[in-house]
Parts: structure tokens; sequence; C-alpha cells
DNA sequence: TCCGTTTTTTATTATTTTTACAAATAAATA
DNA sequence: TATTTATTTGTAAAAATAATAAAAAACGGA
């Protein structure tokens, strides 16, 4: 086995784990770490992977001061944090929706596509995080552009999304209330956000704690129609009530 | 056995195991490690495989499609210029459209909107740059987001395009033939653009010097359809042949 | 047989990999 | 927080492997 063949098996494990380590390989190839490291270093200058200490991956790590607008400034922790739970959550082979807003672009952000990932979302944003990916399949809802998120609404995507149904859905949203439900602030974001919760199995809320006991103009759906919520932390009335009536909740490690 | 019947056999073993070694070669085919060497030499000659250290590949192991930001470093200033010049032709209140590509991202870039502009456009980047400006109203179209553009193609693009007929198209292409006509790299690229000719009252295409005598995979539409070109530079039998059909040249100043 | 072509042999050069060890980095401990 | 410990990295020289060039040998027709 030669230097290339070297090459296009390591490749091929960074496209399928998202990562490799210099010793693994070693061994799965029965060379020396120095001849791995050369390796590497060449890949890394053909752009193909980022090199990182111990082994590469497949994403760029030095990319987190990227520009993000004043609203994902807020709460960005919180928000990172969320996304990279919601990440986890997102399995081989599943075909999802991701919603707008700020928290949405994080969980993009975080995801590594393993084996193949098909995604439907609403928002430019998401859909830049993803193209990245080879083994993503991005499919761009049209319409509308609105100018403060970014996203696309009215009835160019809602069409669209009538040719669909995912496994899963992440929906970021403005307000969580006991009474009022889960909303946004336009009518016609959560409209779209509706018709979204009928296109998943299973539906997935992020929402950081700011968002507990807030209410936003367009109501989006009860909680009879969501299944989990992730948040970096809910207030205790809340937990008791998702826990009565059977919502799952996913609280995030803080960093 | 002669070098031909050698030349098949190694062909065959690269086709079924994606690379061989001269080592192997030498012990299947009973001959020297120089006669393979030469072998492998010739069907490189011939493009049949890619030769590397003690053996060869099936293919160019580190092709992989340039993506939208490397591309758009060629012929940078041309391309920026040509922006320019296009987004000058844009006016008070009119409804366009704006294909895919780099050239286009930098007309987009240059456009100062007054008063109100509608912008019909499959490319995520241009939108990206238009929403900037609160009195832009951007329509994305949707569907499936190809990876090499940012750009969205297909049916669900179509579909949306059914819907609006602009005042100009501005339209990036990929390769400008006297006899082929105008082309882009992809047969779906290709049939949107050619849906948005029929989308708006003029077409205006942008295309750098490189351009010229180019043909590329997707053939897009006849001269016929095709009111206005802008270049930085056009073959002199471009132009003869563009004013005896009363297509209009524009050549942008070189800064 | 001779002649032209192809292949092999041989020697040299170039490339790749390994070995060995010091420097740098991350993790763990006090 | 500072210090120790274990990993990981980088580098240069040595060893192994592959490529190249040129001369010699083998082959296959006239």
């Amino acid at each position: 086995m030669n230097n290339v063949e070297r090459h296009q098996y390591i490749i091929q494990q960074i496209n399928a784990n998202g990562n490799v380590s210099v010793l693994d390989l070693c061994d799965s190839l029965g060379v020396s770490s120095v001849t791995i490291r050369k390796d590497l270093q060449f890949l890394e200058d053909s752009k193909l992977l980022f090199r990182t200490h111990g082994g590469a991956t497949i994403q760029n790590p030095y990319q987190t001061d990227r520009h993000v607008n004043e609203k994902a400034k807020l709460h960005e922790l919180e928000k990172v944090s969320i996304g990279k739970k919601a990440a986890s959550l997102v399995m081989k082979n599943d075909s999802i929706i991701i919603g707008s807003g700020t928290t949405t672009q994080f969980l993009a952000r975080e995801i590594i596509p393993i084996d193949n990932l098909t995604v439907v979302t609403s928002a430019l944003n998401v859909t830049l995080e993803l193209i990245k990916h080879q083994t993503v399949e991005v499919i761009q809802l049209g319409g509308v552009v609105r100018h403060t998120s970014s996203s696309v609404i009215g009835q160019y995507a809602d069409a669209i999304l009538n040719n669909f149904f995912c496994s899963k859905l992440f929906l970021g949203v403005d307000g969580v209330d006991l009474e009022y439900g889960i909303s946004t602030t336009s009518a016609q974001e959560a409209m779209l956000n509706h018709k979204m919760i009928d296109a998943a199995q299973k539906v997935i809320i992020l929402a950081d704690s700011s968002k507990f006991g807030r209410k936003s103009f367009g109501k989006i759906a009860d909680f009879s129609k969501i299944d989990t919520i992730i948040s970096d932390s809910i207030p205790e009335e809340y937990i008791d009530y998702f826990e009565s009536i059977g919502v799952e909740i996913i609280i995030c490690d803080k960093e």
C-alpha cells in the first residue's frame, strides 16, 4: 500500500467518522506515526482536512469567531452548548428539518455528518453551514427572505415542505410559556413552523433559559405537539409540567 | 504475451481493484519492473490511469470540486468590473432575476438599491449580499442546494419561478461559443437558467473574457435569446457576430 | 543472417519510510 | 495556580523501496 492509497483511506475514514487519530491510522495502515503525520500534513495542505493534536478532523476548529449577528451573541455560550447537544441527536442516514433562528445555526455548525444526511431548512445560514459537507443533501425552502433572520417564509416554502416527511424537526423558538405554548416573532414564521411540525415525526425544541415565560407574537403550537425540549436550564414549574405531559427534557452541559 | 495484452490486463485489474502495484504486476505478468513502468507510463499518457509511487490508481485521487470561494479568485478583477457595470443597469423599482455563479455575486455586492427593488435568485450568496439592504425584497428560489455553487436547482426552483416575470435577468455563464451558444457546468443548472430566460423581458449575460470559445456541459440557449452581453474583453469575431444579430455589447472599464 | 523493436540487466538517482531523540503540548497532580 | 507526567510533534540521518537511464540480451520478421 503506497501513500496515495493511504491518503484515500484516510479521507474515507474522516468522511465516515468526522475525525481520525494518528495512532489508529498507524495500526490500521501498518506504518509509523511519522508517516501518518506526513500524510495528514499533505492532506491539510491540500485543504482536505484539518490537523488537530493527535489526529485530524473534517471541520475547521478555528472558525468559532465567524461573523454572527448581534442576536446570536446573546446567550452565545448557552446556544453553542444547546447546538452541540442537539447535533448529537442526529443519526446516520437521518432526514431532518431545521428551522430558522440563531440557535439552529449553532446546531448546523456542530453537525458532523456520518454517512448520508438530508436536511430541509428555511434558514440560509443553516444551509451555508451544511453545504461544506459533501455528504449532506440540503434542501433549501424558497420564498421571500426575512431581513431579520435570513430565512424564508410564505406560500412557496409551505408548498415545498408538503413534499417531505422527516424523522426529526429542530426548532428554535422565541418564547416558551406554560399557558401560551411556543411562539416566535412573526406570524408567518409561526405558520411555517407549524407546517414543519406536521412534516416531522419527532419535534425537538431548542430554547435557552431566557426563553421561558416569554410570549412572542406568533403562536406556533401547544406543548402537546412537542416531543423534546433542549435547554441549558429550565425553571422548576416547567420541568414538572413537561414531565406530567410526557415531554422529554434534555439539559445540556455547561462549559 | 505482448504489450497490448499486458495493457488490457492492467486496465482490467485497475478497474476491478481501483489500483495496482508494479511488483504485483511483475509477478502476475512475468516481466520486469522496468517493463511494467513503461506500460503504466503509456497508460497514464493515454489518460487511462494515474501513476503513483509503486503503482497506479484508477483516477486522480485529489480531484475535488472547487468551491465557490476559490472559483471567485479566478479573474477576480474582471468580475468586479463586470459586476459594477451590470449593477448600473439596475433601475428604480426594478424587478430582476439573478442567476448563480461567482460573477453574479460581485453584481449583488455592487447593487445599491434606490427605492424598491425586487430580486429573484437561485444563488444563496446573492441573497446574502442583498438582504443587507432593507429596501430590497429578495425571493430565494428553493430546492436542492449544489455544493459547488451554493445555489439551488430542480423542480421546486422551477415551480416558484413560474410565478414571476421580471424586467431583467442577469446570468453568469461558463461558456460562450459561437456555434454552441451559452452553456454552464451542469445540465440541471442549464435547465433552470433556461426557465429564467423565459421569465424575463431582457436577458443580460455576464461573461469575463476567459469564457469565450468555451463550451460547457449544459447548454442554456442560443444567442437569439440574448439581449446584452457584458464583458471585460470580447474577441473580434464574436463582436462582429453579436452586432450582426443585434446583441448589445457592453465592455466594462478596466481598473 | 541482419535489423529494428522490445525487454532485461545493471548501476545510479530519487523518493519514501523508519528510527531515534529533543521539543512542544495536553492532562493530571499536588 | 504551579509542577509533574504522559502524549504528541518535529527533525535529521539511516534504511528501504522505487524510478530512471544506458547498455546488453532476447525476440521476430525479412
